[in-house]
RNA sequence: GGGCCUGUAGCUCAGUUGGUUAGAGCAGAGCGCUCAUAACGCUUUGGUCGUAGGUUCGAGUCCUACCGGGCCUACCA
């Protein structure tokens, strides 16, 4: 049994999530936690919100909240929304946690102590109207290369020249469009990344099982310019954690806070202590997870998360963690994801463009998602949606190879048997012949899993859907049944096996499906197996079920057509 | 501008260190079955592997150029 810690990227408070989102992190990593829990290992797995920074603030303001009851809110419906997708999360923390405070405070001051932070007195543009500083790209104004006069300020999106706010002509803010804005002088903390810059490019370049996606990106980081540059860890924000070295106060940092990006990671060790808050567990419990000096050195630790959010996981997160001169456990695997599209596009927030996870919960159960999403997740490349590829796969996997089997065993048997496994015979050549196919492909299946190869997984777990399909053709146990009783009898018990035997390999998957199926066959064997022989023989003869409802309901055309038209844009 | 990823059947994708006739699922066609959600099974039609060169006994795989798609480029997170 071996010890596995799992994070998902941790999802931005500001709003609910869509499809995309929920594909590149938080998915995956629940299929990939289900399994390893399945497979008896001890699992962490944790995700948080992400609830510091100005989108914050001013959606709070939007929604005429203070920002830590809007946080506090839209925390809630995040949780209620993973719930319904059955995400597994052993706990679902909040990057403003007391917890995720103090531990953020804990990190900057051994960084300090180790002089890996330098105080930098920048010029940052603060507007009167709104009364805060503002962001680059929160600046609007007219391009001074191109003339384009929606420019921001920190790049040029008709010309890609980059830009400083100072350098725009006419300059407003996009929150209010007010033009009173003043440079001002600000004093800030940076992380001296560039003196760890040796250091991380070992440790990336020893990671050679790494995806490339997640690899290539460090090193564009590590090598590109004048390589790995130091980072601003600080803001001039009311909202955010504020500036303490340890436990003590930072002359000249008053009022100011710690950016996102350098809490938002270290939630995932606060969000741990969290959790055995939550379960009344004293600190050693969360430590043994995550401080090798105390329990976690036989642990792995793998990260999920979209590209987007990879330099902060190989680099900035990492010198923190090295930085602080401490044994904190670093990650031993990063798999990251490209993205989703939707319907030609991209999926959009702000355009309202897109199936999102309440709308997606409001349509169809999570198992219907869950499927199509892990079987497309963008492993390898964006990948795409569509409602015509939805319907087909949905329908054709969950419905008719899945589902089907399952209505066609049970009511087979009920009307032939009754509703108990029947007795008589023996397993034969032809279940052997099964036996052996399942045991190469669940094999596959494993390995997929164990290495993270996700839609190669769910491959392998179709065929050995099929392969039940299959069996029932070649026994044929409703012309058996006429001529030999027994040998059809030898079938359905087979058969009724496999149902139970598909409810555990697909939980992962499909974890509600794989319930009922569990509890169709009144059993709460979900063991996984190991023989395949002795998996298969778990029903005995005169065990009990029942009928399950239609298990996935198909998706018509009709309603097909009337959710594209639906979700095309403008939420 | 720079960097990275990507282009394989109508669609979604596999193709391990270059090695016989390039695979799977869906869609299409034909046949079979009738227990089942008009479900299932079998067979089968589709590809000069983005284009043009090159290396090699041999290239989907390696190199170069070009074309198309995408992402990143450090103050959104």
């Amino acid at each position: 049994m071996a010890r596995i810690l799992i994070t998902s990227a941790i999802p931005y408070i500001n709003g609910i999530k869509h499809l995309g989102n929920l594909v590149g992190s938080q998915l995956p990593a629940d299929a990939y936690a289900r399994f390893m829990r399945a497979r008896c290992n001890e699992v962490m797995f944790i995700c948080a919100t992400d609830e510091h920074g100005t989108p914050a603030e001013l959606a709070a303001a939007k929604a005429g909240q203070p920002v830590a009851e809007y946080c506090a809110a839209m925390w809630q419906v995040q949780k209620d929304l993973s719930d319904g997708f059955r995400l597994s999360f052993d706990h679902f923390g909040r990057s403003s946690s007391l917890r995720n405070r103090a531990l953020t405070q804990h990190f900057a001051g051994r960084l300090a102590d180790a002089g890996l932070i330098r105080e930098v007195s920048e010029k940052q543009v603060y507007s009167h109207a709104d009364g805060r500083f503002l962001p680059d790209r929160y600046i609007e104004g007219t391009c001074p290369n191109c003339g384009y006069d929606r420019a921001r300020g920190d790049q040029c999106e008709n010309c890609t020249k980059q830009l400083d706010p100072t350098d725009l002509l006419n300059p407003h803010s996009t929150i209010s469009g007010s033009t009173d804005l003043e440079v001002r002088e600000t004093k800030h903390l940076h992380l001296r990344q560039s003196a760890m810059r040796d250091k991380l490019s070992t440790w990336i370049e020893s990671k050679t099982d790494w995806p490339i996606l997640t690899t290539s990106i460090a090193k564009k980081w590590l090598n590109d310019g004048d390589g790995l540059q130091d980072r601003g860890i600080t803001r001039d924000l009311d909202w955010g954690v504020p500036v303490k070295r340890g436990d003590q106060e930072w002359p000249g940092m008053e009022g100011k806070v710690f950016y996102v990006w350098f809490d938002a990671p270290i939630e995932y060790i606060a969000a741990t202590a969290e959790w055995a808050d939550a379960n009344g567990l004293d600190d050693s419990a969360w430590q043994r997870w995550w401080r090798t000096d105390m329990g976690a050195d036989d642990v792995r630790y793998l990260q999920f998360m979209g590209k987007d959010n990879v330099p902060f996981h190989t680099l900035s997160f990492p010198a923190t963690i090295m930085g602080s001169g401490e044994p904190w456990k670093l990650v031993d695997y990063i798999k990251s994801f490209n993205y989703l599209n939707y319907d030609g596009g991209q999926f959009s927030t702000s355009l309202g463009r897109g199936v999102f996870m309440d709308q997606a919960l409001s349509i169809l159960p999570a198992d219907y998602w869950r499927w199509w999403l892990l079987t497309h997740v963008p492993e390898n490349s964006d990948s795409e949606f569509t409602w015509e590829n939805f319907q087909a796969s949905v329908n054709k996997d969950l419905a008719d190879v899945l589902g089907n089997f399952v209505s066609r065993v049970t009511k087979f048997c009920r009307s032939k048997f009754g509703e108990v496994v029947p007795d008589g015979g023996a397993y034969g050549a032809a279940e052997q012949a099964v036996m052996a196919e399942i045991a190469t492909r669940l094999a596959a299946y494993e390995t997929h899993m164990e290495l993270i190869e996700i839609r190669k997984a769910t491959a392998e777990l179709r065929a050995i859907w099929v392969a039940g399909n299959e069996y029932l053709q070649v026994t044929q146990p409703w012309a058996t049944f006429k001529t030999n009783p027994e040998a059809a009898a030898v079938t359905v018990r087979f058969a009724l096996n496999l149902i139970r035997f598909y409810a555990v390999l697909s939980q992962p998957f499909i974890p509600d499906a794989s319930a009922d199926m569990l509890s169709a066959m009144q059993t709460d064997d979900d063991a996984w197996p190991t023989d395949i022989n002795a998996a298969l023989s778990a029903l005995p003869a005169g065990h009990a079920f029942t009928v399950p409802e239609v298990m996935f309901a198909k998706i018509t055309d009709e309603a097909r057509e009337e959710m594209a038209t639906r979700f095309a844009g403008k939420r």
